[in-house]
DNA sequence: GTCGATATACGCCACATGCCGTATGTTTTC
DNA sequence: GAAAACATACGGCATGTGGCGTATATCGAC
């Protein structure tokens, strides 16, 4: 970002837990000028080994990958490492889930089934110091200024930030659990499973354990 | 399979609703000998298309495209196209899926998260004629003879067959309607509703509105 | 023409859930 | 050290759900 125009290549970090992908970016990422894969990871536990380690300059994250509690995540990493930038790769294109990335720090969001190129104009417009959204989810961020957007974003919550206890329990919902079950997991009253839940369906505007379930496995949460 | 060894190139057909990771497939799959991709498809009805108007050898599927009902659509392609050979490809490593899948007439199930390099072990086994299941899930079919399995069967369910009711009731409760909105929906009664989603959990082996919910969207069923 | 599968519909019961309120102790933040 | 956020816990009430049984109409297969 300052003297190193494009002389030094770009390193990157791949974070999918789908190696088959994984190998298809590594492809795609070494047909591009001045771009490196240094280092790659399949679950949670292994990036965050592989961000200390490299000096990796961007970080391709997969939000869908085991043990990796989304957008939690990126504000992690960001602490641990702030020079690396991070571009969020994700099927997940609810508006909620974009700003609650690129609060948490994100600089790129790109969704999978956008065009290829993206990615391409997300590294440049990132190598420039800016953030880059996929069209697909452009409008979820309002344009902040912009000429006037074509479609009213839908729901106006907060990027609604989850406590530690909410992630934990939404997880086991996710899982089909009853409040009972999730109590005597946890170790704590069933009553106090419900009220979580609640609050749960409060932040986000669901309104059922179903719904719930849907979210928490869009969001990339394990489900077996 | 008869006198063509392998001078004519293999042709596929990659259906993946995700562009970025059919663009990685196609590079995968240029790096391999006499390989062609002479198709695409983002939905099925693009699929249905190129299925038709192309004469290609080899479809690489993932079962989570939008308007894929999964395993169905399966049958229904082998029937439309039988040369037509089917690689499945996806991140479900649910027996349950891998048994319908194959006996929907599937020659190969690879995982999303599996080796790269059983992408080319699979296009070898079928060429031969053969089938060939990614070393994730080949457990989950008892092996029919094989010297020993590591692990026993979990559940030992038929593959499963669900009505046209009943597929259609499920992507409605994986959607988080409740009976009722349901019955509303399809102008029947709640308590149809319900019995049909008692026998879905009956089928299925599962016991409650958010594990059918959490099954429908790992098959790939729309939830929004 | 009968049999089986399917879709339709109802009732009962125990239980779980969604929504409301309140309350207390702990932890984090300012 | 005060204020805010969080985790804990309880109660009531209307509704939904899961599991059971029963019953009828239709339609395609044999």
């Amino acid at each position: 970002m300052n003297g190193d125009h494009m002389n030094r290549p770009l390193t990157f970090i791949l974070a999918d837990d789908h190696a088959l992908v994984r190998e298809g970016l590594k492809m795609l990422i070494s047909t591009m000028d001045n771009m490196s894969v240094v280092a790659e990871a399949a679950d949670g536990e292994a990036l965050l080994e592989q961000v200390t380690k490299t000096r990796a300059d961007l970080l391709l994250l997969d939000l869908g990958m085991p043990g990796v509690a989304g957008i939690q995540f990126i504000s992690d990493i960001r602490e641990l490492v702030p020079r690396l930038k991070i571009i969020v790769l994700t099927a997940n294109i609810e508006p909620r889930t974009v700003r609650a990335a690129v609060e948490a720090g994100a600089s790129g969001y790109l969704t999978k089934d956008g065009d290829p190129e993206e990615l391409g104009e997300a590294i440049e417009a990132i190598r420039k110091g800016g953030t880059y959204l996929a069209r697909t989810v452009r409008f979820a961020v309002g344009e902040a200024s912009g000429s006037g957007r074509q479609h009213a974003v839908p729901d106006i919550l907060s990027p609604v930030p989850l406590t530690r206890r909410e992630r934990e329990i939404l997880a086991l919902v996710a899982q089909g659990l009853t409040a009972r079950e999730i109590a005597e997991r946890l170790g704590i009253s069933p009553l106090t499973v419900r009220k979580h839940r609640e609050n749960l369906m409060g932040k986000l505007n669901l309104h059922s354990a179903a719904e719930l379930t849907a979210y928490a496995v869009r969001l990339g949460l394990p489900t077996a």
